[in-house]
DNA sequence: GTAAGAAAAATTTTT
DNA sequence: TTTTTCTTAC
């Protein structure tokens, strides 16, 4: 082993590494080499003697777990980084679920529910109850459930809690205690944990069962988080708890990078950890290593503007570097073009390849439009996000046979496909099954298995089709413990028809269908060699099936090789670097999102995200942000972002654009207009009326009229549907009252105090709101 | 019971 | 715009 390592390191990483004794957080600015601190530190624990079964590093994605396992492995081989248990939370609490399955009340392979599952197991239970979609938005109940398991309330806790009764009666969704209490009755019927109960169902483990907790407790002698600013609260506490003895822990995070409260990730974590943890140590990596000064500066500058967050001074020592170049263009189309003539310009200079360039949106929908204009300008390029691999249709499919072969209790994979490819099992049917089970209290396997014995009320034809289905999955399961996995998902596929079904016609998207059941079949081979070469002599499909559920789209980069330009969304970008980033769509309600304008936690969010962003380039990067902008089906028009004006302009540089031959006529005059717009822009100080005015000043109105015949100026109007004063009723936000009305570009607004939940500002079209008395 | 076609609705981030 | 839900005709 090469001792010599510790020599990498700058003064503040070294005496990360070295401090072993207690509890630490360490504080790593955008690219302070926290990943170097990491593996290091795991490097000089086992130097130090500590076995590397008895380290357990846990980080927020696998690849980030795969990459830093590579990377110890350099340090000190393949066969002793193999003992680490490092992964994501939720694959190693999966592991351990499944190894302490005995304590657990869910079998050793229990399936894993993926958020679809979950959602169509809501929509199941609401029907069955009657309740209507529009008084229980499914995507509501869903994201409360959640809130709850990573608060770690159980249904019973929930059931008995005043507060939250209170709240969902207040909110009028009364029935969700009980809806929750069935939803983890029907989790549990069908043998299923959601990602949410992998942490939940943890916790409860090492609570009902102390000598449980305590063999981890010993086992793990030394604990590492990663990107602690974004664990919840069941991860702190399982956390806190396995590291309650020793406390030889040392989490890793940076409060200006958390960016997923929506998640449940709660960043008082990271800034309250003494609470935790009395004695712990702080170090703060500041220094960094990636970006130029002007970026790092520009950076502070609008991360500065957040509250909450522990005081650092990030800076680099390297060169000052290019301004931050501002691009203001007309359309989301021009915003193609100008990226991609910037794009063509860098590369041009031989200084960049594609692969060294990334264009970061806010959200996944932006990325349409930048794939046309990249297809047209021939750049190569690759998008994240999006539809996953594992999300596609045929490949879900496929995975719901062998999730159902695997456990037959899996009843959203059973309703998945028990018609298809198609049997004439139809809706009819699976509901008669579905109520049979429900008044028999059993599930519908069993109602399957005995069409007889529940009296089914289906006429023979029916009866047979289902029998034969029944027969199909039974007859594959039995093979599940003695057949190889790859061999048994060929056999699945074949029999049942799923490439037939995929491939039925000879469009592009067919082939593509069954090019990608064969990449999954290939992968399952793949899986089965790499198990077999660690010594499992009978990989088998369940054992494929838990590692592939918790796979995302991340770990399936195929070509990360070729030349490519990537497009991703800045949550999908965290960790991430690119010697030129384009950050795109930097306007009001697009970024920030219009959902988190009204609340401060949410808007400091939203900046530290744009932060993320910024600091993600390491030598240039551009800002752009459009005039006009189609979403939604419509053209919206918008102004430039709040945020830009958080930088220091001084380290801003205006886009002094040439005619562009793309451009059209009628927007010659743009340039003067978008000239006074930054003139004005930075010269005001009254942040509130800054875009509104700047709209109406620097609009020619009658050039706005040609465009289109909305205005730009918001009118504040007397709505007499909603009089200020009203007390309205909001689907997610539950009841409110207005504050005022008004109208901008043509559509109706209305300003609405929400009480808890903020003033929000709503579009009266979109929000369906319904006056209360 | 099925499939296509029409109408309506929803638009964020994801282990 | 895309996606989901509803309707209608086979």
């Amino acid at each position: 082993m090469n001792f010599n390592f510790l020599n990498d390191l700058n003064e503040s990483q070294r005496q990360a590494v070295e401090y072993i004794d207690g509890a630490s957080l360490v504080i790593a600015g955008a690219g302070s080499g926290k990943t170097r601190v990491l593996t290091y530190k795991i490097a000089y624990l086992l130097t130090k003697g500590f076995p590397p079964s008895s380290i357990l590093a846990l980080t927020f994605t696998n690849k980030a777990a795969r990459e830093m396992k590579e990377r110890i492995a350099q340090i000190v081989g393949e066969r002793t980084a193999r003992y680490l248990w490092m992964g994501t939370f939720h694959s190693i609490f999966s592991r351990i679920l499944r190894n302490e399955a005995q304590y657990t009340g869910y079998s050793k392979n229990f399936t894993i529910y993926d958020s679809s599952d979950s959602s169509s197991l809501i929509k199941s239970i609401l029907k069955e109850r009657n309740l209507d979609t529009k008084v229980y938005p499914p995507g509501l109940i869903q994201s409360r459930i959640s809130t709850a398991k990573n608060n770690l309330i159980t249904p019973e806790a929930y059931a008995v809690n005043i507060d939250f009764i209170k709240n969902d009666r207040q909110s009028r969704i009364p029935l969700l205690s009980e809806i929750y209490q069935t939803y983890c009755n029907r989790c549990k019927q069908a043998d299923a944990m959601d990602f949410d109960d992998l942490l939940l169902q943890t916790n409860v483990l090492f609570r009902n069962h102390p000598e449980v907790l305590e063999k981890y407790q010993q086992l793990f002698q030394f604990i590492l988080v990663d990107e602690y600013q974004d664990t919840n609260f069941a991860q702190y506490l399982i956390i806190k708890k396995l590291a309650e003895h020793h406390e030889r822990i040392c989490v890793v995070g940076d409060d200006a990078q958390s960016i997923y409260s929506f998640r449940g990730a709660n960043i008082d974590n990271i800034l309250q950890f003494r609470n935790a943890y009395h004695d712990a140590r702080i170090f703060k990596l500041e220094q960094n290593y990636r970006s130029t000064q002007t970026i790092v500066n520009a950076a502070n500058s609008l991360i500065d503007k957040n509250r909450a967050q522990i005081q650092k001074t990030i800076f680099s020592e390297k060169e000052i570097g290019h301004p931050i170049k501002l691009l203001s263009v007309f359309t989301d189309y021009e915003e193609g073009m100008t990226v991609a003539e910037h794009i063509l310009e860098l590369y041009a200079s031989n200084n960049y390849r594609y692969a060294d360039m990334a264009v970061l949106y806010r959200t996944n929908a932006q990325s349409r439009i930048l794939e046309e204009t990249f297809r047209k300008q021939g750049i190569p390029y690759r998008i994240y996000g999006g539809l996953s691999f594992y999300q596609r249709k045929e490949i879900k499919d496929v995975i719901a046979y062998c999730r159902l072969v695997c456990n037959q209790n899996d009843e959203e994979a059973l309703k998945r496909i028990i018609n298809f490819p198609a049997r004439g099992i139809g809706e009819t049917t699976v509901g008669k099954l579905v109520e049979c089970a429900q008044n028999n209290n059993v599930g519908i396997w069993e109602v399957l298995t005995n069409l007889n014995k529940y009296n089914v009320p289906v006429n023979a034809g029916t009866a047979s089709k289902l029998n034969d289905f029944h027969n199909m999955i039974e007859t594959f399961s039995k093979e599940v413990e003695i057949k190889n996995a790859y061999e048994l998902a060929v056999d699945i596929v074949k029999n049942t028809g799923l490439l037939n079904e995929a491939n039925f016609d000879h469009s592009t998207e067919s082939i593509s269908r069954k090019e990608n059941i064969e990449e999954f079949l290939k992968a399952i081979h793949e899986f089965c060699e790499n198990k077999q070469e660690e010594g499992e002599s009978l990989p088998i499909l369940s054992d494929f099936l838990s590692d592939v559920s918790l796979l995302t789209d991340q770990d399936t980069d195929k070509d990360s090789m070729s030349d490519k330009v990537t497009l991703m969304t800045v949550h999908a970008a965290k960790g991430l670097e690119f010697k030129a980033v384009f950050i795109v769509g930097m306007e009001e309600e697009l970024f920030p999102s219009m959902f988190r304008i009204t609340n401060e936690r949410e808007l400091e969010e939203e900046r530290r995200l744009f932060y993320v962003a910024i600091t993600r380039a390491k030598e240039r990067c551009f800002i752009s942000y459009a005039k006009s902008r189609f979403r939604n089906g419509k053209t919206n028009f918008c102004t430039p972002s709040r945020f830009i004006k958080d930088i220091d302009p001084q380290f801003l540089e205006f886009s002094q654009e040439k005619e562009p031959a793309f451009q059209k006529k009628k927007y010659m005059n743009w340039d003067d207009e978008v000239e006074n717009e930054r003139n004005r822009f930075y010269s005001e100080t009254n942040e509130k009326e800054t875009y509104s005015e700047a709209q109406t000043t620097h609009f020619a109105p009658r050039k706005l009229k040609k465009l289109d015949q909305s205005s730009d100026e918001k009118i504040i109007t007397d709505n007499s549907s909603f009089p200020v004063g009203t007390m309205v009723k909001h689907q997610l936000f539950g009841i409110g009252k207005v504050l005022e009305t008004s109208i901008s570009n043509g559509n109706e607004k209305a300003s609405i105090d929400f009480g808890e939940k903020g003033v929000k500002s709503l579009l009266l079209k979109f929000a369906k709101l319904e006056v209360v008395k």
